[in-house]
Order: structure tokens, then sequence, then C-alpha cells
DNA sequence: CTCTATCTTGAATGTTTATTCAAGATACTC
DNA sequence: GAGTATCTTGAATAAACATTCAAGATAGAG
């Protein structure tokens, strides 16, 4: 008997960011090789094929994402000031690293939607999940009276939703500090202010 | 002499839309023959190769957004009309389209800027071009009283592109048409009510 | 109508890539 | 400490790909 000697999460975030960096189909396997510390060989036996590799990836961003989650909102505090938080973590995502490290979800959508039903599929549950969690946010926010409410929480989840969205675009081709905290102050007070 | 026999727009607008089905890397030389119905030889007597038909069809790319730029922007009407119209247009484009019909600029941009310094550069180039465009917009409907002004126009303006951008990956996984609707109206109504 | 310059064609080329597999290494069991 | 089941290794394989090129086709000039 032996165990694997590879640390499961640590290959899996290496994969994540190679996939992010470079996209999935340029993503060689030496590349990944390189990323992982895994022979060609190892990645087979551990993940079928690249594509195991990618599925196994978004399962442990969906784990980290959601961990992320819990950081934020699981203390009993405002929504609101946990919300305005969560998007000033998300600015600084998009600041600080050199765009590479956009979401996996969007870059694989991007890439993948339209020919990989199965990872079409898995990315739109991921995504539909954290826009649940997040519509949950905003009704506790209504329910604490801390938004007058003329918005569904959902209404006030997607718009928040999709303001991410072009937050995260938006940095791609004008990552500056100051454009992007005044971005999502406008974002964040149209969803107070009504 | 003889003069060549294939359409340039045509078949630049053609690789265009194979290139957002598949993505650059993905689309083979095999898929630009049957989009484009030019043979291989063909393509690189043209455009030198793969990568320099992309760059001939972001140049078609950017021509086509501009003639449609001035399609909804270049009467004497009022400004927030036309922007209203305008956004209404993307949400149309994003709502029929099954989703292939991204914007090119953003899918290219995802997907290469990392690896292509000049095609990023000639990617935020034409970017920055429509967001001055937009940027214009908003100050002829400031001067014209339009607005009150709270906003500088380059401040509405990049919240507008923000919005657009946000529009377009919304629709990726949740192409609803009154959801996009909703959005597209909520994000409007923001700019204009301040 | 003929000639030629240019375009079109698609099979051949050489490179890159994911994937396989058999030999070698290693940790655990008894 | 020997045996073995399992993991690791990286060279070999086969498919896919962008690119080239020489032969064939065709439009326009004279």
């Amino acid at each position: 008997m032996r165990n694997a000697e590879f640390d499961r999460e640590k290959v899996l975030r290496s994969a994540m960011i190679a996939f992010m960096d470079k996209g999935y189909a340029k993503t060689s396997m030496q590349d990944l090789k390189a990323a992982t510390g895994l022979h060609p060989g190892s990645i087979y036996c551990a993940f079928e094929n690249k594509r195991g590799l990618l599925l196994a990836a978004l399962g442990q961003y969906r784990e980290d994402r959601a961990q992320e989650f819990q950081h934020f909102f699981s203390a009993e505090r405002p929504k609101l000031v946990q919300l305005k938080n969560y998007l000033e973590h998300v600015v600084q995502e998009c600041i600080s690293c050199q765009a590479a490290q956009a979401c996996l979800l969007i870059k694989a959508l991007n890439e993948l939607a339209e020919q990989d039903d199965e990872v079409q599929a898995i990315l739109i549950d991921n995504i539909t999940n954290w826009q649940t969690s997040i519509e949950g946010v905003f009704s506790q926010a209504i329910a604490n009276k801390e938004l007058i409410g003329e918005r569904s929480a959902a209404q006030l989840s997607r718009f928040f939703i999709m303001g991410i969205y072009g937050l995260r675009t938006y940095a791609q081709t004008h990552p500056q500090a100051d454009v992007m905290h005044e971005l999502a102050d406008q974002l964040f007070s149209d969803l107070c202010q009504e």
C-alpha cells in the first residue's frame, strides 16, 4: 500500500490559477505540470484527463468561494455593511491581481459554455447558488429594516451581481484604483438609496 | 491580372462570428474555411495567418460598431432617449442571439489579453474609443439640461459602460427577457435619477 | 484568341498537443 | 526486513493543428 504524495487542494489551486491565466484550451499539460508539480501520468491517474482536472478545480473553487462567503456574512452585523465590505473585497481582487485572477467561473463560462454542456451546467449551477446566497443577505437586510424595500431582495441581488460582473470586466481594461472604487461606491449607493 | 474573388467584409464578418462562437484558440483553420468559404491558402495569402485574420476581423468589428453608434446617436434628439434605445438594443442582442454573439472585444480580451500584448492594446484602444464616444453623449445630455449633472459625464459614462458589461455577462447565465429588461431599466433610472 | 499574372486549391509538412504505458521508486503490511 | 500494492516518472504515441507550396484555374491585357 502507498498513499498519494501530493496535496490535492494545493494542486487544484495551482491548476485554477493556470487555467485562469491562459484559459483552458491554451493551458497545456506542460503548463499544468509546471504549475502543479505533477507529471502527466499522475494527473491522468488522479483526474482522468485535462477536463477532469478542470472539473476538480471547479469543485475546489466552489468550496473556496463558499468559505469566503461565510467569512463575510456569517457574523450578526448590519448586512449593508457586510455587503459593502464584500464589494470592497471584489474591487481589491480586481485591482491587486494583474487581471489574471478574474473569476474562474466567468472565465470558464466565456470560453467553454458553447462547447461543453456539462461544464456549462456546473458553472451556471455554481453561479446560481452564489446568487441565491446574495439574495438571502438582501432579504435579511430588508427584514432588519436596513433598506426600505422598494425593490425586492431578488431585484437587488440581481443588480448587485450585475454590478460585480461589470466591475470585473471594467477592471480588465482600466484597472485604476480610484475609478474602480468610484464605480463600486456608485453601485452601492444606487442600491441603498431608492 | 486578376482580382480576388471573395468579399472581404463578408469574410471578416464570418470570421468574427466563428471566433465569437468557439473562441480564438478553439477555432481551427477548418472551422474558418467552413465559415468563410476560403481555403487555407487563400486565408494565408490575404491575411498572413490566423492571427492576421483575427486582427482584420477586429478592424471590421470596430467599423461596424462605429456605424452602429452613428445610427443611434447622430440625430438631433434628446440624448437620454437615444441612450435608452441604445441600451435596449444591447439587451436585445443579449437575449436574441444564443449568447454566441457576445461582444467580440470582451471575448477576445478575456481569452487573449494576457498572451498577446499587441492584441490587448488594440482591444483596449477600441474600447477606450467607445467609452469616449459614450462620454460625449452624456456631455451633450448635461449641456442640454437633460440631467442635473450631479455626476460628471465621465462618471456617468463609466457607470453606463460597467452596466453594459454586467448585462452582457449576466445574460450568459440567465438570459431571460424580463430579468434583462428589469436590469437595464434599473441601470438607466439610476443614471438619470440622482 | 493567347498569354500571363494572379488567384485558388488541397494535399503535404512539421510542430504542438493530450494521452498512454511500462519501468522504476516508494511507503505500508506482516 | 522482505514483499507487494500503489504511486511516480517521462519517453513513446497518435491525433490535431497551423502553415506551406506546387499544381491547376481563371480573369484581364494586348
